[in-house]
Formats: C-alpha cells, structure tokens, sequence
DNA sequence: ATCAATAATGTTAACGATAACAATTTAATA
DNA sequence: TATTAAATTGTTATCGTTAACATTATTGAT
C-alpha cells in the first residue's frame, strides 16, 4: 500500500508541546542563537525525543529556497555514458558537501523550481533556451557557451598537445580521424591539430561516427589495403582509436614501431588497448566538482557575477601507442 | 547574484487574466475532463501563452505527492563506482518513463519527504533502520534484506557457475580468492564456492581487501615463489583477478595453459587483460530498471504489498583465462 | 412544468514552514 | 530613576497549489 508521510511531527506539534509558539521553534532549529538557551534546550531536546524533522517541501515553498540543484543529462547520451557519469559524481561530492542535493533529469523546460541548473552536452538548439534560462535561473554548463558561466575541456589545446607529441618523435604525416558531428569539441579539436601542421593540412582530416566500430569499418573503406600515406594517426577519442589499432595491426602494421596511434578522453577506455593508447586526459570528475563550486558561488553571492568559461587544459597521459 | 523564480506566472494570475477561479485553473491543467470544452481551451492557451509552469514545490506540499524518489549512494563507496552508476543509470531510465525523478544522496535519515527510496550497500547496522524506514514509506534495496522489498544478485548460484566452470574443463583443485569482509553477498559466494566442491575446502578459501594490488601482494605473500597447490582461481572480484593474473605471469605461469583463473562482477574491468577475464557477469543496469519499477507498483499500489526478495542469476561471460 | 441527477464552477481551508513586523521583556546607559 | 537599546518571543500573512465541500447551471425524466 502506499504509504504517506508516516508518523513524524510536526513544528506545530511540537509548539503546542513545549508551549511556544511556532516560530520560536523555528528559530530554535535553525537560528538557535536568537533563542534563549533555556528554551532553545526545551525545544531541541522535545524535537529529538519526537524524532522531528523539519519538512522539506514546506520550507522550500515557504522560503524559496530548495536546496535542490537539477542536473541535466541530455537524452541522446546513455545514462551509463562514463563521460555522464564521472561529471555527475563530481557534482554530487561538491554539492553534498555545501549540503545541496542533486535532482538528475534528462530532459529539460523553462519552469522548474530549484536553487541550481547545471546543463551539459548542449546542442546548438538548446544554446538560446539555455541562456533565456540563465538570466532568471543560476545555471551552469558544461561546455563553452557564450552569456552563461561555463566551464569546458580546452579540446584546442588537448589536441594540439597530441599532435605536439606525435611529432616529436618524428613523425611527419600525421592524419586526424575527427568525429562527425558540428560541435564545438569537435571544431576546436580539429583547429588544435591544424595549428601544429602547415597550412593545407585540412586535406588530413578525415570524419567518421564515434564509435570502434565505425571507425575500424571508415578506414577499411577510405584506406583499404593501399599503403597507408600517414605515419601517425591522431583520433579525437579513444574508442575511434582502439577501431583504428584494430585496422593497422589487420594490414600487418606494428604500433608503435611503424605508426603512431592517440586517443582523446582517458577515461578508462584507453587501457583496453595493449599497450594502452597514448591519449589526452580530461579531468572530468574535477570539472564536475569545479561546476559545482562555481554553481554555489554564483546562488550565495550578493552581486551579479560575470558569465565565465573557464577552460580546463587536459593533459597528455603517455601510453604506448606513440 | 542569485536569482529567484524568473518571471513565470502562477495558477493565481491565470486565473484572474482567464476571469476563471484558480480551482478550474488547476483542473483544466490536471484533470481536463472535468472542464467545459470551451473553458479549457481559454485556460491551456492563456497557460501556454504566459509560459504557465506549474510550481512543483507547492503541488507537492498540497497534494503530498513530491514525484521524487530518493536514491541513497552510501558514502563509504566512491561515487564513481561503476557498479553504483550503472544502478543508478537503470533506475533513471525506468522512473523516467513513469514521471518520476531522482534525488541522489549519500547519507540518510528518517525524515525525507518523498515518494520512495531506494537503498544500497547496506551494511550491518543500517539494516534495522532500513526495516523502520520502510514501516512507513515506500522503500526498496538492493541486496537481500528481511522484511523490505528486495532485488538481489544471485551470488551463491555466481560463483557456483563459475566454479563448476574450471571443473568441467579438467581443473582439479581450485582455491577461492574472496573479500576480506563481513558482508551477505560475500559468504553467498564463498558458499557457491563449496557447493561444488567435496567436504573440507573451506581451508582452500583465502580472503583479503577487494583491489588489484592488495590481491597481487596478498598472493605474494601466502604463496611467494613455492609452487602452488592449485590449479585454477576463482576470485571474488575482477579486480582481485587482475591482481592474481599479474602474480601468475610473475611466477611463468601461462593462463590459462596451466592455471585458470576467473573473475566476478562483469563490468567491463575484465576486459582490461588479454586475454578477457572469464568472469560473472551481473546484470546491474537492468537490475536498476527493476527496482525502479517494483518501487512504482509499491507507490501505486492500493493493497498492502507483501516484501519480497528477488534473486537474479548472473551469468558467466566466457573469456580466455580459464 | 417540476424535480432530481449531473455537469460545471466556485469557496474555503488546508499542506508545513518562514518572513516581516509587532510586542514584550531585559539589560544598559545617562 | 528614566530612557533607550538589545534580546526574546509572538502574530499575521504568505509561499502556490490542491482537496473537500458548496454552489450554480444544465439536462433529462416524469
């Protein structure tokens, strides 16, 4: 059977009880400093006998403040995405620790009542809500988006840094294997790696779907058994990365002997290869904790704050593949 | 600076713009069966127009239904456990469907305004207030416990498979490698364990901390460079058999040409050795996806529902170690 | 045409807490 | 001692919505 509320108190009960009046056992609980201790004594110990617990929904109507901070996973992404995931654990840890609770949800509207917004994965679509969003709500992406704090991956540098690393050991022709989809990770990846080669190295991205897979079937498709013209493949993550490992090592080729092979993201993946991928590291779970702390700065400050996107630089985690 | 509700309208102010009471408001939008044709459609279009989102903190407090669900991930496991994420994934998914959202948090107590619980990783002590807790609100747990409502892993029939597994392939003197901790599903395991074996194999059970390195250094220490006694390993954890497969090769064993070893927990670290880690595979997301629905025929249920314990069977996942 | 049953809407009182202001008591100062 | 400031407690209104009951309008049957 369904059952309610059960039998706790409430702070009216507890007034008739001790004999004060409700608000006196209000501030008793959570101003104790403007009650007198004789009766702020009275009151606490007659709580915790009858096990009162202030209720959450009232207060939160009554004082417009719920300590709820709603986090959204866009529905397009598995919930069991490690990307997701590591975020939102970050979240939770820094947010538990300002005693704010995390409401997860997958699909997002204009009215909801909390203290927080965090949004990650934004598409170009959700962009112009999101900051119609902002100007009336604390929000925080995850993601670089104009007129909203915002914290994101510095994929630029991240990739830049990769093919920084695949040439100094020697290599001349690398090529990127990029995503296939118009976002801004993805564009800011594809420029890092054009800024460490000559101009008229566009020619050496190539764009497939994110998967192992996909990526294994594209450079079957464009490479087949020709020789390869690189001798160094840059992929923007490391599950395109294990796809192209398996299409090298098919055509007889050694890694790293006879091409280098990086990934993009760390997060775990990478060590399903032997040896592992070189690839970039993004520190997710710090990003998570550090959205969190910005959230909170942003809901108890006084004065408005300027939107921000603050970029994290990932770093490269050297594995054998390079 | 912070920012309070925006600018959205309340059912009060429709009200008096449709020139209609706030009760046909709210019945328009609630249960428009019972409002004039006519009536609706002045009322769902003025909503719509003013961007009409109803408060759900208030809903909640009137009505006493909060669609919240509060998912409790205990504290003493890092909140990016994959075998937590994965539940709380499924569970996600399936309250999602039916309009629920979830409440993550990591401590807990008696009071919370909610419309279920889900509870994990139980120990000991928590388990009488877990039993309270469920006297008088909709709870449901992860793992076995009396009196609430229950899904759990079948870990007894687990490790039974995975030790009836070596047998059949020739092994003849297998050991069990289990955790160092006083937990059900631990003894479930090592009863699995001895189910298969005759009389007198408890002395073949060895236990120690559930991390990859403390199994490597607690084989080390038992067995150092003596030949071992056995022949194939079941472990307790995929982790634990990571550690085991690096001791093995440290001692020129090949796996599994001379000793099998097998992993439990199938969550995707048995892939992190080649060959993959023949290993119980649990199906946690799918059993997130029950719990949730069993807390949803708990809510809305009308009859007192009797607690029931559901045991799921994990299945073995062959890899190449055995 | 009359009355009962039904449909459609309205009124009042919660839900459980806190904010804002009012009143009282106590302490401190001149 | 008078007077004011500070400390303590109380009163009232409010948050935005829905449940329960009350009212009015409409319909159908006799």
């Amino acid at each position: 059977m369904s059952k309610r509320c059960g039998s706790f108190p409430t702070l009216k009960e507890i007034a008739e009880e001790t004999g004060y009046s409700m608000m006196t056992v209000s501030r008793a609980l959570n101003h104790p400093e403007l009650v007198q201790e004789t009766t702020r004594d009275t009151i606490l110990s007659a709580a915790r006998e009858r096990k009162y617990y202030p209720n959450s929904v009232a207060r939160a109507l009554s004082s417009g403040k719920t300590s709820i901070i709603y986090v959204y996973i866009p529905q397009d992404y598995a919930a069991t995405n490690p990307f997701f995931m590591q975020i939102v654990a970050g979240l939770g840890e820094t947010l538990g620790e300002y005693s704010y609770s995390m409401l997860i949800k997958r699909s997002w509207y204009e009215g909801e009542v909390c203290d927080g917004i965090v949004l990650m994965g934004l598409r170009e679509n959700d962009i112009l809500k999101a900051q119609n969003l902002a100007e009336s709500k604390n929000v925080i992406v995850f993601g670089h988006v104009d007129k909203i704090d915002s914290i994101d991956v510095n994929n630029f540098e991240g990739m830049r840094l990769l093919t920084s690393h695949v040439l100094k050991r020697g290599r001349k022709h690398p090529m990127l294997l990029s995503i296939d989809e118009k976002r801004p990770f993805v564009h800011d990846r594809e420029c890092g790696f054009l800024s460490e080669l000559p101009l008229g190295a566009e020619k050496d991205i190539y764009r497939c779907a994110n998967e192992v897979e996909t990526a294994y079937n594209f450079m079957v498709k464009t490479f087949g058994n020709n020789p390869l013209p690189y001798d160094a493949i840059c992929c923007a993550s490391d599950d395109m990365a294990l796809g192209v490992i398996r299409y090298c090592r098919d055509q007889g080729l050694r890694v790293p002997e006879d091409i280098s092979i990086g990934g993009f993201d760390g997060l775990g993946k990478e060590q399903l290869s032997l040896p592992n991928i070189t690839t970039i590291h993004q520190p997710i779970y710090e990003i998570g904790k550090a959205l969190a702390k910005r959230l909170v700065t942003q809901i108890t400050s006084t004065t408005h704050l300027v939107p921000t996107c603050e970029f994290v630089a990932p770093k490269i985690k050297k594995g054998g593949t390079t």
